[in-house]
DNA sequence: ATAATTAAAGACAAAATTACCCTTAATTAT
DNA sequence: ATAATTAAGGGTAATTTTGTCTTTAATTAT
C-alpha cells in the first residue's frame, strides 16, 4: 500500500505523539528501535517531517532530539503523506491511467471511487493525537512480545 | 496503490478481454501500444498470465498472440494478482506491522478493516468479463483523444 | 521443407527505493 | 572554553523494480 518511506513516517509520527513532549524528546536511537526500522534511513524520513516544523520538531546537543508540539497533534494525518510527498496517491487511478476521469473512467473508476473517498476520509479526519491515543504503546509497536 | 506490473497486468488482462477471442489472437505490440506500457516489460508480465494457462493464453508464430477463453473470463479479478504474487497486499497492515492484528491491533486497524474489506471485495466479486464489459474500449485506453 | 512470424526465456541495464556511513553543525553539560 | 552528545547533510552502497535486448522455440503459411 505505501512505502517504506511512508510507513516508518507514520510509525514515528505516532510513536513520537504517544511518548515524547518539549521536556522529554527521543533520540533517532529510541525511535527507529521502537517503531523497528533502520535508524540510518529513518533519520532521513525524520528529517522530512522536522522540515519546516512541519510535523515535528528537533533539538540537536544532548538531551536533544525530536518531540512534537500539542498543537502539532491536532494536525491531520494527511500531513504526514505531505512531508513525504505522497499526499496525492490516492487521487490516482486504480490501474494507473493518466487520464481517468468521470467522463473518461477506467473500468474500475466507479466501484474504486467509495473506496479511495474512505481513504481519503482516513486522512483527513484522523488527527495524528487521535492514533495516537488508539492504542496502548506498550503493545503497539516493539511487537515481539 | 499498484507496482506498475500489477497496473500493466490489470489493463492487458481486460482489454485482451475485450479484444481477443480464439479466432482473434492479440500481438505484444498491439497489447502493449494499446494499454500504454513497454512492450519488453510487458512481455514478462504476460508471460506471468500465461503460466498454467492461469489467466490467459498464448500461441507463438503467424497469427499467434494472447487470448482469453470464455471460461477464463470467469475468473475473478483476484486472479490477476495472483499470478503477480500480489494477492495478500490486501491483507497487510496498514502501518506495516509485521504482527498487527485483531488482538494486537495497530492505531489504524478497525478504521482500515473495513475499506480493506472493500477492496478484497472489489477483486472478489468482478470477473474479468464484467470489468471488461464495464467500459467501451474506444475510450478505455489510448486515452489520448 | 523452408521461410516468416510470434511468444518464451535468459541475460543484462537503468532507475528508483531502501539503507548505511561519515563529516558537520548545533547544543548542552561540565 | 571544552568535551560530549545529538540531529543535519552529503555521499555512497545494496536491493528491488522497471525496462531492454538477444537468442531460442514453436507455429504457420508458402
Amino acid at each position: 500500500m505505501f512505502s517504506k518511506a511512508t510507513e516508518y513516517a507514520l510509525r514515528a509520527t505516532i510513536y513520537i505523539a504517544q511518548k515524547s513532549s518539549i521536556t522529554n524528546k527521543l533520540s533517532l536511537a529510541e525511535i527507529a528501535n521502537a517503531i523497528d526500522s533502520p535508524p540510518s534511513f529513518t533519520a532521513k524520513i525524520l528529517q522530512l517531517l522536522t522540515k519546516d516544523n512541519c510535523v515535528i520538531n528537533s533539538v540537536r546537543g544532548p538531551n536533544g532530539g525530536f518531540y512534537i508540539t500539542d498543537k502539532a497533534k491536532q494536525l491531520q494525518l494527511r500531513k504526514v503523506l505531505e512531508a513525504l510527498n505522497e499526499n496525492d496517491m490516492f487521487d490516482k487511478c486504480i490501474l494507473g491511467l493518466k487520464k481517468c476521469s468521470e467522463n473518461k473512467p477506467c473500468p474500475m473508476h466507479f466501484q474504486y471511487k467509495p473506496i479511495k473517498q474512505q481513504l481519503i476520509h482516513l486522512f483527513h479526519v484522523n488527527t495524528i493525537q487521535q492514533l495516537a491515543e488508539k492504542t496502548d504503546h506498550r503493545n503497539l509497536f516493539n511487537n515481539d512480545i
